[in-house]
DNA sequence: TAGATTGTTAATCGATTAACAATC
DNA sequence: TAGATTGTTAATCGATTAACAATC
């Protein structure tokens, strides 16, 4: 089983290697793959060996099969589809970012507990009421959530979630979910993020001094 | 040096010591605080001994007194003040989400490159425009920043935070940044957060089927 | 005391790094 | 060939886990 980490960091990859092929590059070496993630040249190669793909010593990596390789294996050939629970001016925001951005990765649907907010589109995404979630997951073949609701409802929500087939939980909510085996979680927790660097931030300045 | 995790999860006690506070609930066990936090008991005591406060074995921790040291460990006590930059859908929510949280670290300013974005108030947040962001970082004495600009971007703004003083960043912008030591820098990237999310939802489902 | 907790120490695990031989 | 790259293997590092003695 590959790593979290190792997947987060093939998902930058292809990232870095799209900006290459726009320019027109056709190969890459490690090393400058590597500079341009933040990495090591051997983590790179590493993680792209974790993928399968082999580059040579030539060329490095060519840069077009490269991403064919990194989509088969970060795409589901067939889609994934997500649902985001939560329309507060996060989830919209979110809903805007993520708009349209991947054919292969897109969220198809929103949902909320307030009346005021459902039966609209937003960014291309129809809005339902939460009661509606199972059925409309179902319908639609969703598997995936983005969870961008208060933290005391976070639980609760993200059980309805599971009960409505979904198995992949993106969670910005500031609360750890307790969730069954077969889901994954990836917390986004921006409070602790923001502390953190305010306290190496500090923590800097305090050895300079 | 205490690690980048433990603090992060020292951030996570505190909000969770906080709703225990609230609650009136005065002693709490490693254990329960474990379980809360979806860790181990004995990494919550490691995480406590490292910031020197140490329970009782009879009556666990007391919930009161450890929070006044997570906020002295934490906090600084002549607080820290942020600047956001990159007034889009997500600086906004960003600004929603952070406004009047926490007394000691808050959102102080606001800027882009857009003209009609700046000379406003955003959630109790004054916008400027980005040629301002150096004097008035100063004026601020604003050490911290939040970057939600494109990627392109990116780059060229980090370095004009950093110009300015700024000496940790959150950034969003899906875009690895290089800066100078003693400046800290905490990713969130979304897109890479949500192809793990999708990654290991379909792996889990594999393994099922 | 007995029991549940605590802090401390040693063992394990995993990822990263460094050193090396192989390739074109 | 010489040189820069590659994949592979061994060593290092750090964090987590497990086992234990100490405490009230």
């Amino acid at each position: 089983m590959i790593s979290q980490k190792t997947v987060g960091r093939l998902s930058l990859y292809r990232r870095l290697l799209n900006v290459l092929a726009v320019q027109g590059t056709k190969n890459v070496y490690s090393h400058q793959l590597a500079a341009m993630a933040g990495a090591t040249a051997a983590q790179v190669r590493r993680d792209l060996m974790a993928v399968g793909y082999m580059g040579t010593s030539i060329r490095g990596y060519a840069v077009d099969e490269l991403i064919k390789s990194l989509g088969t294996f970060l795409d589901d050939p067939q889609g994934q589809s997500a649902a985001l629970v939560g329309i507060g001016n996060l989830g919209r925001a979110i809903l805007s970012y993520f708009s349209g951005r991947r054919p292969n990765l897109s969220i198809v649907a929103a949902f909320d507990v307030d009346p005021g907010k459902v039966g609209r589109v937003i960014n291309g995404c129809r809005s339902y009421p939460l009661d509606e979630l199972e059925t409309v997951a179902r319908e639609l073949d969703i598997r995936l959530g983005v969870l961008t609701v208060p933290a005391a409802a976070a639980q609760s929500v993200a059980e309805s979630m599971v009960r409505a087939g979904i198995r992949g939980i993106l969670n910005f909510a500031p609360a750890p979910l307790k969730m069954p085996t077969g889901v994954y979680v990836e917390d986004i927790d921006m409070t602790m993020s923001l502390e953190k660097v305010a306290y190496f931030a500090r923590q800097g300045e305090l050895i300079r001094s």
